[in-house]
DNA sequence: CATGATAATCGAAACGTTACGATTTTCTTT
DNA sequence: AAAGAAAATCGTAACGTTTCGATTATCATG
C-alpha cells in the first residue's frame, strides 16, 4: 500500500506537506496541490484510517449492538443508522448479541478496543454496570431506559401506542378487550400494558385478569393463546406484537371465527408482512426508521458538539386495516 | 484511556515485557505475569487495537457491502456472516448501498482505507473494475459472478431451484406455467428462467411466450401481473420472488380464483411471511445462513491460510405448502 | 564455584498519520 | 531595494502497539 512518504517523495515535497494538502489543514501552492494530486492517482494512494485514527483520536467509526437482526424490528432501524452515520462520514460496525448478555458485554469491550467515536445500543443488550464502566464515551440506547445521566435515549411510545389501539377498539364498541403478551419482565413489554390498562380505566370497563394472557412472543405463542379462548372469546383481542396476532388469526381461521366479524384483532410493531394477511390486520406502528436516525444524529451530535444528552420519546401510529371493523 | 506504558509503570516492568505477557509472544515470569494482570484489571486497561493494527497490518474487522438490508433476504445472511465472523474474532463493518454502485464503490473504498482484512459483497453491489483495482485483498462474493481468479464467490442453485419447482408442479398434473418475473438484466434473474425453460423442455412442453411477464419484483408487480392475466389464466404461477407471489395471491383472492384449486402458485426465497399467508405459499427456499456463514468461514480462511478461492454452489430446497395442491 | 545454557526482561525502532514550531520562499509596501 | 508580513514548506515528535536483538538474572552441571 501507497504511503504518505511515497507520495511526498514522488511529488518532491515532504510528508508534512502532503497531509497538510490532503486534509486543507495549511496553505498550499496551486501547483504543489495539483502536483501532489496528481501522484496520488497515479500511485492509488489512500490513506490509512488506523494510523489517522491513532493519532487524532476518532476512527469515525460508531459501534450498534443489537439483540437479533432477524427480528423483524432491526433491519429498518439498523439501515437508518447506517444511511445516517455515512452522511456524517460515519461507519457502522454491527453486533448481534443472540440477545445474551455475555455477547453483548463482550462486542461492548471490543467496540471500545477498537476505539469507536461512540455507540447505539437497542434493547437491553448490555447490563447497566456495562454502560457506567465506560465513562466519557457517548452512547445513545433505544427502546430501553437505563436513567445514566450521559447517555441518551430514544423511545417509542409503546403506552401511548397500546392506548390509541384500545381506545379505538372501545370507540368503535369493543367491550371484552383481551390482551396477549410475553412475560411482563422487560420494561417494554410492561409500557404497552400500562397503555391498555389506562385506556380501559378511561373509559370505565373493569379490568378482567382472565382476559390478560402470558406466551412466547411468536406466531406459536400467539396461535395457541387464541386457541385457549375457545368457548370463551372476548370480543377483540390486543396482541404484543405483530407475529403473535398473525398466530391468533391463523387460530381463528382454523376456529371458523370470521375477522373482524366475530372478533377484531390488532396488532403491534407493523411488520411488513401484517399487511398481507387476510383480512389485513389492524396494528400499531413504531417509527423505526426515524428511531434509528434520530438515534445517530443524537449520537453524532454528542460526539461532535458534545450537545447535552437527550431523552426523546417518539410516538406511534395506529394503523387500521381490515381485521377491526 | 489507559495505556500500555501506564500498565508497564504501575507495574514495574517494561512496555514490552507487559505486551509479551500479555500475548504470550515470550517466556515472562509467573509472578509478574500474575502482577501484570492484577494491574491491568485494577486500571481497566484495555488494547487500542487501532495502534495494534497499525503495527501488525491486521485490522481484525471484515467489511460486508449489501444492497439493502430491509430487503428480506438479507438480514439473515448479515447474521450469519456476523455470528461466524465473531467465532473467528473479527468483527463487522456494514455498509448499506440502498442498491447504488457509486455509493457501492466508496463504501469499498472506505473499507480498505479501514484496513479490513476482507471483504463479503452480495450481489452486485460495486462494478467489476472497482473489485479488480483492489488486488490483493480477499473478497468472497455471494449471488454474483465476477469470475475474477482471486475472488471466492458462494451461490445459491437458482437455476436448480426453479428446475425444482417447475418439475413438481409438471408433476403434479399442471401444464400451462406461467413466470412472473422482474426485468431479466441481472444474472440471478435470469437463472431462475433458465431453471423454468429447461424444466420445460425435459417435459416437452412448448415454451408459450405469452405466459412470461415482467413487472416490478414487488407486490404491487405480482398484484398487477396476476390481474393481467384475467381471462386467460394459467394452470399455475412461477414467481420471481415470494413477495410478488403474494402479490399475485391477493389479486387471486379478490378475483374468486381459489388457490389451489382454480391455479397453483409456486414463489421463490422462502421469506419468514409465506408460511403465514392464505393458504401458505409454496416456494423454493435459499440456504441463507449457510450461505453467509460459509462466505464467512471461506474468507477468514482466504486471509489466515492463503487458501485458495473457491466458487461454490449451494442447493436450494423446494417447500411444498398448500398453494400448490 | 565458575560456566554455559536458558529464562526474563529491556530498549529502541517501526507502523502511517497529524500537528506544531521552525525555516524558507514569496509578496507587499515604502 | 530593504524590511516586514504572509505564504509555503519542512522536520520532528508524538499516538499505542509489536517485534527483535541485546542485556541481565537464574539455574543446573561438572
Amino acid at each position: 500500500m501507497a504511503t504518505l512518504k511515497d507520495v511526498a517523495k514522488a511529488a518532491g515535497v515532504s510528508v508534512s506537506t502532503v497531509s497538510a494538502a490532503l486534509n486543507g489543514t495549511a496553505p498550499v501552492k496551486e501547483s504543489t496541490y495539483k502536483k501532489i494530486l496528481e501522484v496520488c492517482k497515479a500511485i492509488g494512494y489512500r490513506p490509512n484510517r488506523l494510523a489517522r485514527g491513532l493519532k487524532t483520536k476518532r476512527s469515525d467509526t460508531i459501534g450498534v449492538i443489537i439483540p437479533e437482526l432477524t427480528n423483524p424490528f432491526f433491519p429498518e432501524v439498523v439501515r437508518a443508522i447506517e444511511h445516517k452515520a455515512k452522511e456524517y462520514n460515519y461507519n457502522t460496525i454491527l453486533c448481534d448479541t443472540d440477545d445474551d448478555p455475555e455477547i453483548g458485554l463482550s462486542d461492548f469491550h471490543l467496540l471500545i478496543e477498537k476505539q469507536v467515536d461512540g455507540i447505539i445500543l437497542i434493547g437491553g443488550v448490555v447490563k447497566r454496570d456495562v454502560i457506567l464502566s465506560s465513562k466519557k464515551l457517548p452512547i445513545v440506547v433505544i427502546e430501553k431506559e437505563y436513567h445514566i445521566p450521559w447517555v441518551s435515549t430514544i423511545m417509542a411510545d409503546l403506552m401511548g401506542g397500546a392506548y390509541k389501539a384500545i381506545n379505538h377498539l372501545i370507540g368503535i364498541g369493543y367491550r371484552r378487550i383481551a390482551y396477549i403478551t410475553c412475560i411482563m419482565e422487560k420494561d417494554t413489554v410492561y409500557r404497552r400494558f400500562e397503555g391498555y390498562k389506562l385506556a380501559l380505566k378511561d373509559y370505565q370497563i373493569i379490568f378482567d385478569a382472565s382476559l390478560i394472557k402470558e406466551a412466547s412472543p411468536d406466531f406459536e405463542g400467539g396461535y395457541k393463546t387464541m386457541k385457549s379462548f375457545e368457548g370463551n372469546l372476548p370480543d377483540a383481542v390486543f396482541s404484543y406484537n405483530d407475529v403473535m396476532a398473525m398466530g391468533a388469526l391463523k387460530a381463528c381461521s382454523e376456529m371458523g371465527i370470521i375477522i373482524p366479524q366475530d372478533l377484531a384483532i390488532v396488532g403491534f410493531d407493523d411488520i411488513d408482512t401484517v399487511s398481507f394477511t387476510s383480512p389485513p390486520l389492524s396494528t400499531v406502528a413504531l417509527p423505526k426508521q426515524e428511531m434509528g436516525s434520530l438515534a445517530t444524529e443524537t449520537l453524532i451530535n454528542s460526539i461532535l458538539n458534545r450537545e447535552k444528552p437527550r431523552n426523546v420519546s417518539l410516538s406511534t401510529k395506529l394503523i387500521i386495516r381490515e381485521s377491526c371493523k
